[in-house]
DNA sequence: CGAGCATGGTGAC
DNA sequence: TCACCCTGCTCGA
């Protein structure tokens, strides 16, 4: 679930369902009822989100500092009892949001939510991010172009899908260093991550498959893939690529599984 | 029922 | 580069 999209989806979410509410705040399983308590019973002011940090300011100048990590979710709706285990549990009558298997849940400080904000390189989902802090970074870097897309210092939000899809949207091969790719590379990365990363937001899921390409244009079968997303390459390996038909392949690159066709994605 | 896997990140070597 | 963390789901015995 969670790449940025996720993240400011949940921002808008939770700001509507709890911005300018007192709220009651607990931790059912336990593992955070000291600074629940602190939180317990008084005004959510909103949500916000740089990358894959979600940030929920309380008032007071209090922040609870949530990061999903790889497993973590948060699922809002209305109230029912708990199930599973439950972090973090943000309610009203009305609504209620579960936060489960965290990475990171703290409550932290203003200054420290402008710490870890400083941390993060240019979010495609943030109106006031530049492009160029992270160019300045990629071209001057020796890892493949897929890697430098994971790194959050250099730029934030991306996680393997949006990698993997982008890269391909735009023919690129995902093992060029980042010193060679060409700067009209990195502009059409970016301004596709502009383009698709918002949708995500609004759909709350990844597709990527231009009209063009999708399986009635190309008079294929329908399909639905696990992840709750039409993808190009994405956990798509030893299938055929939806525009040439060669085989998708995939390794393990910056310790993820990384898909590509090698056919399509020859661009630096 | 256990093993393995997942859209992520950290800390140790 | 690797072990490990957090949780839930799926797959094969």
């Amino acid at each position: 679930m969670p790449e940025g999209h996720t993240l400011h989806r949940l921002a808008l979410d939770l700001t509507q369902a709890f911005g300018g509410r007192v709220v009651s705040v607990s931790s059912p399983q336990g593992r955070f009822a000291e600074s629940a308590a602190q939180l317990d019973k008084t005004q959510m002011i909103e949500g916000t989100a740089h990358g894959k940090h979600l940030f929920c300011e309380f008032d007071g100048d209090r922040f609870l500092h949530i990061h999903l990590g790889l497993i973590g979710s948060f699922d809002l709706g209305p109230p029912q009892p708990p199930r599973g285990l439950v972090r973090v549990r943000i309610a009203t009558e009305q609504a209620a949001a579960d936060l489960r298997g965290p990475q990171l849940c703290a409550l932290i400080t203003r200054a420290e939510v402008a710490t870890q904000v400083a941390m993060l390189g240019p979010d495609p989902l943030r109106a006031d991010a530049d492009p160029d802090l992270a160019w300045h970074r990629i071209h001057r870097a020796t890892r493949p172009i897929a890697a430098l897309l994971m790194d959050q210092t250099i730029l934030s939000g991306v996680g393997n899908v949006y990698r993997a899809e982008v890269l391909f949207r735009n023919r690129i091969n995902p093992h060029r260093p980042g010193n060679k790719l060409i700067r009209r590379s990195w502009r059409r990365i970016w301004a596709d991550l502009v383009e698709l990363m918002p949708q995500g937001v609004v759909t709350n899921r990844i597709d990527t498959v231009r009209p063009e390409h999708t399986p009635q244009a190309m008079g294929r079968p329908p399909r639905e893939d696990d992840h709750g997303g039409e993808v190009y390459v994405y956990r798509r390996a030893g299938m055929a690529c939806l525009v040439c038909g060669s085989k998708v392949r995939t390794e393990l690159l910056a310790g993820r599984n990384l898909f590509w066709c090698a056919r399509c994605q020859r661009r630096g």
